[in-house]
DNA sequence: TTGTAGGCGTTATCAG
DNA sequence: CTGATAACGCCTACAA
């Protein structure tokens, strides 16, 4: 079955194609009797507009592109989630391509989302991310763009993200607060703005604390997996048997450590509290549950659509528009893994 | 900064528009001298064919659509990755699009795949999915389609399935085999045709075992939820005290169970032994680890692209597409929710 | 070897 | 109130 077009209506009919695009879109100077003739006769052979025709037409596809390191993962997955329901209730579509973490595939997505024309694109930079030339063109191309989580702050364009310093220190204090002397960071790889920032949180509360920061006590994920939370906590207990609480970049390798703690017949929080870092849904279903940092992923979602549709907006109004940068609250959750029992 | 068009670079060099076009798509019939300097500009001005001019001549898109129901969802997100990946090596890009379980949106997304005249679907039914007038419609308009997972038997498209009721019956006869004798069953909802075989797997195989089957065994899950694995084991506990083994319809939910059960100190395996199905990740932080089937989700993704690339490709070179039903191998994983100690 | 013309399906402008 | 015409940008048969 063939779609039909306006050509093939207005044959039918024996009116003109203008006509019969005008009646569709209810122009005012159409008679009701063609209107109606026109309506339901689209209606009853189907039609609906060819977007490849609008599309040339308009030069908008009402397609965005989301860019992000990996799909399977808890945070990203809920990212996707709210940027994909906010562009539906506004009529757009969402293409999502992943980097997996590579400079590289990143920038081959951007480019293929040039060559798709998407009217926007949305991004969380993968951790392989030193060089920014692929992001400076997305701006010189004019093309609406939003980061989030993992942006480039040298970049000027809006952006969605959390205080990492912030949370991070609200989350070290927590530790420090229920009795922690020599706390260990695992943290993330070196690249990403959100590594470093959460490892200067944690650094800062501790000097804050009259705490003597020791670099011997963070460890460096390359990969941010649980494996790596498990090998760090072994270590960990290895070189630092004093150590009575751990800072971990994010829940999964919080989780990890949790993992071989327990293993090890290690009491946690007694011996070592641990915190992490997201809110995965996975820590609340470890014994004991799992302290972390609620990040808002799914919010987060929803705010980056939403910047991006105003940019959209603004610039097909013609109008200059002005990167905005949204910060949104973290709170600290506090569960089994940082309650002493005593 | 505006896209360059094969006119401006025509206009440009003082050429016609045609002979850039045959330039760039190297045709024999143009001097090399030409060819030269129309790369040379079309490379220094960026030139990239409009997408949108492209897709109207050639009508397609190199888009498809993939339809299900929720994003977050440890399955899903790898099923997408496959997709995504698959679309990814053929030039495709993916448009996810999330039916929230429901039926009415499900429509509505197929709907929106038909205007944007995608060149094909992947979908994976909703659990609301007792209807399929939209399923045929997606056939009748003859757009290449294929179902995963969640599918309608009586729909004649490609699938991608695994033998939900063979690998639900590996999964009880586990249980059977490490002594339970009376096993309960967490089953998903009426509709959705995994869990009526999974269902059935577990009745056939309690029977061929001399294993009577009580239906008061059964719970029926409305959401598949953590939540709902938390409530049935306790309404188990409750009313079966003497249940020794429990399925469940998928990890997340049996994971619900065993949070439960561990709360309540009921040894596990010892007294009740546990099986999950799809082997989520969560399901080896666990403690026990969860047994489990497992479901090649990644796989099915890469699958389903494929089937659905062969039936474009066909279809494109004016052949007819025959649909076919690739299923795929899952494989039981025991781990310690099923080893007992003695 | 190069160029002209027509069309993909829609929409906007302008004339009747 | 209706319709002819051009244009969006590209591709390709055909002509020169």
């Amino acid at each position: 079955m063939k779609a039909t077009t306006l050509k093939e209506i207005a044959a039918i009919l024996g009116i003109s194609i203008t006509t019969v695009s005008k009646a569709l879109k209810d122009y005012p100077d159409v008679s009701a009797k063609t209107k109606k003739a026109v309506k339901d006769l689209a209606e009853q052979l189907n039609f609906t507009p060819n977007s490849f025709a609008v599309n040339l037409r308009t030069k908008e596809s009402r397609t965005i592109g989301l860019i992000i390191p990996e799909v399977v993962h808890h945070f990203f997955s809920n990212v996707i989630r709210g940027v994909i329901e906010e562009a539906d209730k506004n009529g757009y579509l969402v293409i999502i391509l992943q980097s997996n973490e590579s400079l590289e595939l990143e920038q081959k997505q951007v480019e293929l989302l040039f060559n798709k024309r998407v009217d926007g694109i949305l991004m969380s930079l993968s951790n392989d991310s030193n060089d920014d030339y692929h992001l400076k063109s997305i701006l010189t191309r004019g093309i609406p763009f939003v980061q989030f989580d993992k942006i480039s702050k040298l970049i000027p364009s809006s952006k969605v993200v959390i205080n990492d310093q912030k949370a991070s220190a609200t989350a070290v204090q927590h530790l420090i607060d229920i009795g922690c002397k020599k706390i260990a960071h695992i943290r993330g790889p070196e690249n990403p703005q959100n590594a470093i920032d959460r490892f200067l949180g944690y650094k800062k509360t501790l000097e804050k604390n009259a705490i003597p920061f020791d670099s011997k006590l963070v460890y460096t994920c390359q990969n941010v997996t649980y494996e790596e939370g498990v090998k760090f906590a072994e270590e960990i207990l290895r070189d630092h048997p004093d150590v009575d609480g751990i800072f971990a970049i994010t829940d999964l390798v919080a989780i990890g450590a949790l993992s071989y703690l327990n293993e090890n017949h290690i009491a946690v929080p007694d011996q070592i509290a641990l915190m992490g870092f997201s809110n995965w849904f996975m820590g609340q279903v470890m014994a004991p549950k799992l302290s972390t940092i609620d990040q808002p992923s799914y919010d987060m979602g929803i705010a980056a659509f939403s910047l991006l549709l105003e940019e959209m907006n603004s610039r097909k109004a013609g109008g200059v528009f002005i990167p905005r940068i949204v910060e949104l609250d973290t709170e600290l959750i506090v569960r089994g893994s940082t309650i002493k029992k005593q």
